[in-house]
DNA sequence: AGACCATAGTGTCAAAAATACACAATGTCA
DNA sequence: TGACATTGTGTATTTTTGACACTATGGTCT
């Protein structure tokens, strides 16, 4: 599960109660139901752990390296999330210490071959940025110009001219002007916009 | 897995032999060894039932809805393969009547949710021609521009203009004269090519 | 040997898309 | 009411993409 938070991209980490890797650190998930919906289980999963729910949710690989557990072969079918950054109130199911979200660049070493997993997530979501409307995802509900132009500064970790940037995302048709202004400071308050389609993510060019 | 064939995209099929679905045609495929890597699996399957080896594979989409397989819940984790039109002589393993070729605006129903499979396969393999060098894995060791256009425009399903595709490919730095010419009819015979990196597929632009 | 045939191979111009770039407008705050 | 900080806007240049037609070459036939 990703967010943006504090200008970084981060990723939300557990801490594991038991063996194998007790107290290491590890991505959130757990075992399939014998009749539960792949998705259904992601989905679950991650509410159980963090009380977040109703967030983009895509299947990203599925791994099964015969020794990737140590106790006995797993299969784990993965899925990324992205969190709007007015969404994040963790601690509904679980409590402050072992939920926790990391900075892409400060992940600590992490149990089995979740690190490995990280590493195809931040690379398929990159690749995403390019293509499709993905990084909409990480928006509140209604947003200005500029917060969604630092939203992507960050996620491709570069700055973007602000005229080239408002023709570009205009031209994708997928936001509106939701009507009024943001007041942020001593400064022009800026126009507030929507997705027009807020689940869709659409693949553009 | 994919081939192109008699001008057409193709894929193999096999006829099961029991129940459930008997006779129906399906893909290819089987259950993982208890030690064995997915991408193994895939490929010994394949081979198993095709004789085929040694041809680009990839991961497509894990599917596990509940009801999927009226016996009892599988998961499968599918995978493409694309082979080159030289390399398709089958019948190493399998007798000719139960795997066969079809073009894909005629695939016979299907078993299980094999047909949905199949639609995400096409697609994934549409949208990676716009970004990548996918479409070369369909091409034999050599080959003339003419022929890897073909290729394409069996892919998109349309016409390329000739020149226009020539400066593209050559600017994709991926192909190189493989020296010598290939005479096939009572015209001017064509420059051969070869790829530099057969297993590799590049992302473009 | 020469004519004809079929496909290979090649360059330019126009249109569209991407990029670089600077200043006026507006609400807040002191 | 003036200073401040950020919003919002247009044009010119470069790059990329797309349209378009003729010559080159070896084979085949007479």
């Amino acid at each position: 599960m990703f967010t943006i938070r504090d200008q970084q991209l981060k990723l939300l980490l557990v801490q594991r109660a038991g063996e194998p890797y007790q107290n290491m650190w590890a991505l959130p998930g757990g075992f399939l139901d014998i009749d539960e919906e792949l998705e259904a289980c992601a989905k679950r999963e991650l509410e159980e752990e963090t009380g977040i729910r109703g967030v983009y949710l895509e299947q990203l690989y599925t791994f099964g390296s015969p020794n990737r557990d140590p106790r006995e072969r797993i299969i784990s079918v993965t899925y990324y999330a992205l969190v709007p950054s007015d969404r994040l109130q963790l601690k509904a199911a679980s409590d402050a210490a072992d939920v926790q979200w990391f900075a892409l660049d400060q992940i600590p070493p992490l149990a089995f071959d979740h690190q490995q997993i990280i590493t195809l997530a931040h690379r398929r979501l990159a690749a995403k940025l390019d293509y499709s409307t993905i990084a909409f995802q990480f928006m509140p509900e209604t947003f200005t110009l500029s917060e969604l132009q630092t939203v992507y500064e960050i996620l491709i970790n570069g700055n973007l001219d602000k005229r080239n940037f408002r023709k570009k995302i205009l031209a994708l048709k997928g936001i509106e002007e939701a009507g009024g202004l943001r007041r942020t400071g001593n400064h022009r308050p800026a126009r507030v916009y929507q997705l027009k389609n807020p689940e869709r993510v659409d693949i553009i060019k």
